[in-house]
DNA sequence: CTGTTAGCGCGTTCAG
DNA sequence: CTGAACGCGCTAACAG
C-alpha cells in the first residue's frame, strides 16, 4: 500500500508539498499539483486515517454505546432507526461510528471508558434513558464531548429527546375527547426517565380535563405483551373499572387488545386503546392501533449534528441544553369510536 | 493525558521498559514491573490506541457496511440481532466495531472501500445477499480478509448463513404432515439468494411428497404485508385455489391472515400459514403464527468469530467455506389442524 | 512556492 | 535485565 514517500518520490517533491496538496494548501503552484495528483492516482495513493489520527490527535471517530436493557425499553425498530440517522449525519460530515452493545450498564460504562481513554473516539453518543446514569457521570467527569439520546434525570446535559410528555399528553387528551373517561396507564419501570415522562403527560391531560387521577388505574410493569395483559386482568379483579388504555409501549397495547377479546370487550367501542412507539407491524391488528409516532431516525440523525458541531466548536455543547422532537400521534381505529377519520397508513 | 513518556520518568525507567511491562514481556525484574506499574496507577495511564495501530499496522477494529435494502429484506429485529452477536463476540476478543448504514449498494461499496483503503479496518464483515453483490467484488480485489454473513451467489466467499433452503423444505413438510396439498409460495425479491434458496426449499419438500411444482401456485413480490395480501388476492381471482401459504417473512404472513380474514377462510382448518423470521410480535397474532426461527444472533457472532480467528491465521479464511446454522420451525395454531401439539414459545 | 526538521505515542530492534 | 535509537505515516513550524 502507498504512503505519502511513494508518491513524493514518483512526483520528485517532498512529502510535504504532498501532504499541502491533500490539504488543498493554495500556496501550492497548479503544475505541482497537477503533477502529485498523477502520481497519487498512479499509485492509488490514499491517507492512512490512523497516521492522520496520531498526529492531528482527532479519530473523526464517534462511540455509541449501548446496554440490552435501553434497547429492549424502547422496542425494537427504534434502536435500527436510530443508528441509520447517526450514520447518514456522520456520512455527510465524513465521520465514522465506533459501536458497543453490552450486557448491563457496568460493562457499558467499561467500554465507554475503554474509547475515551484509548483515545479512539472524539466524542460520544449514549442512549441510556435511567434516572441515575452512572455512563453519564463517567462521560463528565472524563470532560468527553457528548450527546444523550432520552434525558437525564440527574446532572445536565447536552440532550435530544422526543417529547413524551407532550405526547402522552395528547394521547390520553385523544382518547378524552373520544368520550373515554376512566382512562388506566400502562407504565414501563419506573427507573426509567421516558416512564416518568410519558405518566407526567397522562396526568397533565386529566388535570387539564378536570378529572381525577386515580393511582389504581395506573399500573407499573415490564415491557411485554404478557405484562401488560396480566395488569390489566389484576385491575380487573381488583374491581377497578375502566373504558380505555393508554399503554406506554405497542407491546402494552398488544396485551389490552388481547386483554379485549378474552374478555369480549369490542374495541374501540368498550375499549378504547391507544400505544407507544408505533411499531410498523402495529398497523395490521385488528382493529389497527392507535400510536404515538416516534421520529426515531431523526433522534439519531440530531444526536450526531449536535455532537459534530459541538466538536468544531466546543462552546455550542452547552450542557442543559435540551432538544425536544415533537411526536405524532397516528390516529387509528383502536381509538375510535366518534367515527372520527382515520388518518393514512 | 498520560502518555509512556510520563509514565517511564516517574518510574525513573526508560519508554521502552513501560512497553515491555504493558506487553507483558518476561525479561523484566519483577521489582522493575511492580515499580512501573504503581506509576501507571499514580497517572492513570491507558495506551494511546491509535499510536499503538500505527506502529502494529492492527487497528483491532472490524468494519461492517450494510446498505438499507438488506435491513428490509430481513425483517427489523434481524439487524440488531445481528449486531448484538457481533458486538459480544468482538468484546471477547478485545476489538471495535465500525459500523456504517448507506442507502444504496453503491455507497456501501464507495464506504467499504474507504474504511479498507484509509486503513481503519482490519477486516470486514458484510450482510448484503444480493445475486449479483459489487461489494464482495471490491474486497477481494482488495484482499481484505472479510465475512459474509449470507451467501454468495458469485465469487466463493468465507460466509455464515442459515440454512433456508433446510428451514424452507421442513417448513413445507411439516405443511403436507398436516394434510394440506395445495401449498402457495409467497417469495420476495429474487434478486436476493435468500429468496431463491426458500423457494428451492419449498420445491424439494413437494418434489419428495411426489407432488409437483405448480407455478401458479408461486408468486414473487417485495417485502410488505400488502404486498402479501395482494398477490393472494390475484392468485385468488385468477382461479388458482391454495390450502396453505408458505410466507417466505413474515409481512406475507400478516398478509395471509388477513387475506383469510378477508375470504372469511378459518385458520388453520381452511387455510395453513406458516412464516419466516419468527418476529417476536408474531407470537400475538390470531391465531399465532407458525414461524421459521432465525438465529440472527448467532450469526453475527459466528461471523464476527470467524472473522478474528482468520485475522490471527490467515489461512483459516478459505473463500467457499459456508457454515450453516440451523434455523427452528417454532409450530403455532396458523399451520396446526391435525390437533398436533404446540411447542412452547 | 517548496524542502528540511521535528514530533504525534508507541513498539522493536540492537547493544550492553 | 534495561536503555538508546529508529521508524510507523503523516502534519506543522521554520527556513529559504
Amino acid at each position: 500500500m502507498a504512503t505519502i514517500k511513494d508518491v513524493a518520490k514518483l512526483a520528485g517533491v517532498s512529502p510535504s508539498t504532498v501532504s499541502r496538496v491533500i490539504a488543498g494548501s493554495d500556496r501550492i503552484s497548479e503544475r505541482t499539483k497537477e503533477r502529485v495528483r498523477r502520481a497519487m492516482n498512479e499509485v492509488n495513493y490514499v491517507p492512512n486515517a490512523i497516521a492522520r489520527s496520531l498526529v492531528r490527535s482527532r479519530t473523526r471517530t464517534v462511540g455509541f454505546t449501548l446496554s440490552r436493557r435501553a434497547d429492549q425499553a424502547f422496542s425494537n425498530p427504534f434502536f435500527s432507526e436510530v443508528l441509520r440517522g447517526m450514520s447518514a449525519t456522520a456520512q455527510r460530515w465524513d465521520h465514522d461510528i465506533l459501536l458497543s452493545i453490552s450486557l448491563d450498564e457496568q460493562d457499558e460504562k467499561k467500554k465507554c471508558l475503554q474509547l475515551i481513554r484509548e483515545r479512539r473516539v472524539d466524542g460520544m453518543i449514549i442512549s441510556t434513558s435511567r434516572v441515575q446514569d452512572e455512563v453519564i457521570d463517567v462521560l463528565i467527569r472524563e470532560k468527553t464531548p457528548f450527546v444523550v439520546i432520552g434525558r437525564s434525570a440527574g446532572a445536565p446535559v447536552l440532550s435530544v429527546n422526543n417529547d413524551n410528555v407532550e405526547a402522552s399528553r395528547r394521547a390520553t387528551k385523544h382518547l378524552l375527547e373520544q368520550g373515554y373517561r376512566k382512562i388506566a396507564f400502562i407504565s414501563g419501570p419506573r427507573d426509567l426517565v421516558v416512564s416518568l415522562d410519558r405518566g407526567q403527560g397522562y396526568e397533565k391531560a386529566l388535570v387539564e380535563a378536570e378529572l381525577p387521577v386515580e393511582s389504581k388505574r395506573i399500573v407499573e410493569t415490564d415491557f411485554s405483551e404478557e405484562a401488560g395483559f396480566a395488569a390489566l386482568c389484576r385491575m380487573w379483579e381488583a374491581g377497578v373499572d375502566f373504558d380505555a388504555v393508554l399503554a406506554s409501549d405497542d407491546l402494552f397495547a398488544l396485551g389490552a387488545l388481547r386483554f379485549a377479546d378474552h374478555m369480549g370487550l369490542r374495541v374501540p367501542e368498550e375499549l378504547g386503546i391507544v400505544g407507544f412507539n408505533d411499531t410498523p407491524m402495529m398497523t395490521h391488528t385488528h382493529p389497527p392501533l392507535t400510536s404515538v409516532r416516534i421520529l426515531s431516525y431523526e433522534l439519531g440523525a440530531e444526536a450526531m449534528e449536535l455532537l459534530l458541531q459541538g466538536l468544531e466548536n466546543r462552546e455550542k455543547l452547552r450542557p442543559g441544553k435540551e432538544i425536544l422532537l415533537p411526536a405524532e400521534l397516528k390516529v387509528r381505529q383502536s381509538s375510535l369510536r366518534q367515527g372520527g377519520k382515520t388518518e393514512k397508513q
